[in-house]
DNA sequence: ACCGCTATTTAAACCGGTTCAAGTCTCCGG
DNA sequence: CCGGAGACTTGAACCGGTTTAAATAGCGGT
């Protein structure tokens, strides 16, 4: 097999130099029309395609966005939100031809996986993502020089860009539907407080609550595992009076909560309403459907990798706000079942 | 800030030639011990790092291994393999400092895909997933002279090495396992029979079937989709005589199928058995807890990145067949219900 | 025929490593 | 004191592009 043509074989093919060539390539002005026919057509007879670490090399961009899993290796086949924010991300920047560099790394690991990443230079910008309070890595970013959008809220000052999708309308949303069922007693299964997103949909949870006058409600944690919020769910209707809905940060816990409830003899959404978060594919198909929460991860893919190569570019980009997660309305919430008493 | 320091800057303050700072750098022999202990402090002093781009301009590889996920985007985060299987392949390429390139398609531009990838040599191996019957891709991968490892089975001639891990003997079990319970019509509701791996299943159905002196049982396409479980589901309920357990292609389909016989009013598993395939994490957590397969696309992704970096490296490996996939028994299936009648 | 000007083209340096062939040094035996 | 064998080092070419400064060409005007 012939060794894979070269920009000087393309050169001396089409009778120019390689400048000529580079240029014609990079349709710069100033060559003339038969002059790019000719180099073209050559380039073509030999199928020739420049080499990306050439390009790499003396251009000092690689055309490559990296994007950080930090997750324990058994969660990360659990959240739909992943797969379908790298296909925003893909529609992005397969339009020019960028490629997507996938790191995982142990929650440990993660300061040092950033500093690999821009030592390497292996990818021109990251996205961060799965923020957390006092989260390092922006400030990181910020000292090594690497480009990078925040996806989600940072909570300290930083000049990061900031690609944001607020989860609260959708939770506040669902508090108030579930009000308006006659629900009083509503308690919550959050996720892991150290994400900023976790929290911020607790607290949307408790504002709502606030702002109907109602007392606050319960939280535990559910880490946004199946088995948390099946733990969760087993203690708060453990309870002496067990909450009447409850609201989970996301639908893996919402759904192990509905197994334990309907596994303690409880009829949904007769005696219990539940709400999740992500609406994932499954939801539709529990029994009862899950009412739950849905954002767009796919346009906030799209939306993040087109700020992070306007940052790339240009050093930096504007802030992005986009549409908020909305409330679907299914069969797990119901009217607050009579009671006796009072 | 200043630029960052190249391999010329440590040469000269350990006062040797950038010759023998790569071989120091790449640790070969023949360079004197206290050489060696210069050049590493002055590298050390001056946080150098070589420049991948550089490295691979000169050396031809990249240090990188492509996956293409060619799948419709809606379906990206339905199945939980990706994510496992991704983990694997990480733990073994991060060992080496290698990376992981991301390539999404749609099922159309697929062949070309491939193209670009071998063309632009942006990766030095990739994984051949999702195999379909007369998948043109070993024979272009071969063509191109990519290197690739196959995921799966393959079903024609080919050079490209072979990871599999067999999904028939968990199948095979389910069928026992049914039979065992009293069952004799036993449904099986498919994958798109176009990929490799979805056909093997349902034969494997069929043979556990035939192995048992049973008719042959009536097999509906699901397309590994929630709305496909449920519609075959819907179609075999609806028959005069219904059967009393489905196989699903997997847990998606199996899911969907249990929540529509649900609603038609059956109980699971008093009058209709269940097993899906995959082992979500949510398959504990249905009501009942969902029977299904379980195989470890962590390791497959191990093995398969084992065998691509092999293949990178002395040109071709050797196959692979991992432990089989296992039944995993929960409450979706029961004895048989005891029907009026014969 | 010559000049200035603009439109094209190109030589050569550069990006930051790797890799041989060819030195340079030391030390040892004769 | 010399030749030669190792043990280390290094100069220089090379990987395949991009880029800048300078060379060349074509053309209308005088």
């Amino acid at each position: 097999m012939a060794r894979r043509p070269t920009i000087a074989d393309v050169a001396q093919l089409a009778g120019v130099s390689r400048a000529t060539v580079s240029f014609v390539l990079n349709n710069r002005p100033g060559v003339a029309l038969t002059t790019q026919q000719r180099v073209r057509s050559a380039a073509e007879e030999l199928g020739w395609t420049p080499s990306r670490s050439a390009r790499a090399l003396s251009t000092g961009r690689t055309r490559a966005v990296g994007l950080v899993l930090t997750r324990e290796p058994e969660l990360i086949g659990t959240d739909p939100f992943y797969p379908a924010f790298m296909a925003g991300i893909e529609a992005v920047i397969s339009e020019t031809g960028d490629g997507l560099m996938l790191q995982m790394s142990r929650p440990g690991d993660e300061v040092e996986t950033y500093h690999r990443l821009a030592a390497d230079r292996r990818v021109d910008g990251v996205f961060l993502t799965d923020l957390r309070q006092d989260d390092p890595r922006p400030a990181l970013v910020t000292e090594l020089g690497l480009p990078a959008v925040a996806v989600g809220v940072v909570e300290a000052d930083t000049d990061v860009p900031t690609v944001n999708l607020d989860d609260r309308p959708a939770v506040r949303s669902a508090v108030r539907h579930l009000i308006e069922l006659g629900h009083r007693d509503i308690a919550y299964v959050a996720g892991p407080d150290g994400f900023v997103h976790a929290r911020r949909r607790r607290q949307a949870w408790a504002d709502a609550l606030a702002e109907a006058g109602l007392p606050c409600g319960t939280s535990l944690p559910g880490g946004f595992t199946a088995e948390g919020g099946a733990q969760a769910t087993r203690a708060l209707l453990n309870r002496s009076s067990p909450p009447t809905a409850i609201v989970y940060g996301n639908d893996l816990s919402a759904t192990a909560g509905m197994a334990v409830a309907q596994n303690a003899g409880l009829r949904l959404p007769e005696d219990l309403s539940v709400v999740g978060f992500d609406d994932v594919p499954l939801a539709s198909w529990t029994s009862p459907p899950l009412t739950t929460c849905r954002a767009n991860p796919t346009s906030w893919g799209r939306a993040a990798a087109q700020a992070l190569v306007e940052t790339i570019e240009q050093g930096t980009a504007g802030d992005v706000e986009l549409d908020p997660a909305t409330l679907v309305i299914r069969g797990s919430t119901g009217p607050v079942p009579v009671r006796g008493g009072r």
